[in-house]
Parts: C-alpha cells; structure tokens; sequence
DNA sequence: GTTTAAATTGAAATCCGTTTTCAATTGGAC
DNA sequence: GTCCAATTGAAAACGGATTTCAATTTAAAC
C-alpha cells in the first residue's frame, strides 16, 4: 500500500466514522509512513516532537490506535513489553524474524508454513482467524561477530 | 516431565543457587503442578490463597519465575496482556491453538513446520534460537454453536 | 537446643507502558 | 461568524510486573 493510498484511506475513513481531520493526525501519518515500520509510540512520538514540540503523546497513541482500526497499520509485540506499529501491506501477509542480539527485525512469507498451520489446525477443529509466528534469533551479522 | 522429577529438579536447582527450600515453596509448586498449564499469576495466587490465605500474591509471583529458571516452568505471553506459565516438558515442543471465543489453549506440534522455519530463516542468513507460534482461532465447540 | 547470618516473606510502594480524564482548543457544518 | 461536537495535551488513573523493607524463617554453626 503506497504512501497517498494510506493518506486517501485514512481521509475516507475519518468521513465514514464522523471524525475530523486535523493537522496533528496528518503529520503523525507522515511521519508513520516516513518512518519505517515496527516503531513503538513512544519512539514515533520522539520523532515528531523534534519538529513538533506540541504533539503530546496521547494524541499519538491514539492516532496510532486509528490508524490501526482503519486498516493502514497493524499492531504488533515482540515481548520487549511495547506494542509497535507496522504500515499494513493487505496484499502480502509476513511474519517476522527478530535478531536477538541487535534488534534487528526482517519481515518474511513462507505459503508452506500457512499450508501447514491451516492443515494442523483442521485436524484439532480450529478455525484459523489469524496467527502469529516470530522467529528470534541471530542476524548474520550478529553470528559472524561473536 | 513428572510431578516428582519436576520437584526433585527444583529442589536441586534450590540447593545450587544456594537458595532456601521453604513451605511456600512447596505448597506454590505443588499447587502449579496440580492445576494444570497456562495459568497466570492472578490465577495461581487466587487457587493458593483458598487453601492458604497466608500466602501473598509477590512470593507466587518470585516462585514463577523461581520455576523459569529452573527449567520446570516457561513464561507465555498469549496478548491479552499477562503473563501465563506451562510446566515444561523439555521433550517434546509445541506451540498453541487459541481459541478467540471461549479462551481454550490447545498444544500441539508439527516437525513439517519447524523445519521449513529453519530453512526460511536460513535464508535470511538468520539461526534461529526459539520461536512463537501462535493459531488464533474457532474451536470446534464454538464454530458450531455460531 | 541455641545462636547467627542470610534468605524469604507479605504488604505496600514503585515501576512503566497504556489508557482515560477534563478543561481548553479546533474543525467544519450552517 | 456561530455553534456544537470532536480533538488536543497535560496530568491522572490504570493494571500487571517488580521492588522495597521490616519482620520472619531457614539451616548451618556451635
């Protein structure tokens, strides 16, 4: 999902529900968008306060909140105890592979691995709604360096 | 991993660290072992307190994470925000099957799967020291009550 | 058994990320 | 511009995890 898609998302969402747009929602998604996936609130609410001191956190988190709920970003946690947000990409579902030792997070895709979980699940008698599979280990940078 | 083997294990580990083998101790993980897997640590505290109202809510919580230590327990975090403990069973690994509507853990294992996690993050140039894998989901009984 | 030092306990306080409150401000329909 | 509802930011409240600390218990030494 492109950058202008998510700001067009986001407006028509804000219509739909009744909720107002304002100049503090927009620069919190451009800079959500600029920044690059899995940030939590309090790192994209330091981003934004170097050129807008006047954010507070709040508004952030509850921005990030909606934009979750109109579909243009996905909350994730990794067990560091923070929730972060991701820019969704409805195409393509990932998982992720987080390095242990630098933090490093790389999204991946395995339709095997899906296949797999839906079959397993079948024979239990679930119903996969959604999962959820993260791999923690070392980047190759991290394992060459020790 | 037995009932007794997990408290001899527990009772060595005690002796190792130069820790001290008490009744709380005891009662906390005779109490875990009895009520089986995936409780947090409101849950245990609540079941101990019936029996043993002397019992305070902190040394359940220090004896958990005693148990982590130990081997003879594992820390889960299934997103609902606290933590849930499983007694160990270093033999065999699995993942979880939860259910969305009505809270039931299911365990299960697939080798299929895990394989092809590390082949896939082998190719990422990553080794891979643990993983999650979580199903969410409608259990058999809650799909057909819909 | 008594003494003693160290570990443990439980209640309460603290921590820390998340969420809510509330008075002041802003958006946008009219 | 007027008006009402939505929004904002600072601060307070929240909730689970963790720590503090004085009193107690353990178990090793005597």
């Amino acid at each position: 999902m492109g950058s202008t898609e998510s700001k067009n998302k986001f407006k028509d969402f804000l219509l739909s529900q009744g909720l107002k747009s304002t100049n503090q929602r927009e620069l919190i998604l451009e800079e959500f968008l600029r920044a690059g996936s899995h940030l939590s609130t309090e790192e994209l609410y330091l981003r934004l306060r170097k050129k807008h001191p006047r954010i507070g956190y709040a508004t952030v988190h509850r921005s990030l909140k909606l934009f979750a709920q109109c579909g243009i970003a996905e909350q994730r946690h990794f067990g560091d105890g923070q929730a972060r947000y991701e820019a969704s990409d409805h195409d393509e579902h990932h998982d992720h592979l987080i390095c242990v030792s630098c933090g490093r997070i790389v999204e991946f895709e395995d339709p095997r691995i899906e296949a797999l979980q839906v079959e397993v699940a079948g024979e239990h008698g679930f119903l996969i709604e959604r999962h959820r599979l993260e791999l923690y280990g070392s980047c190759a940078d991290c394992s060459s360096t020790t």
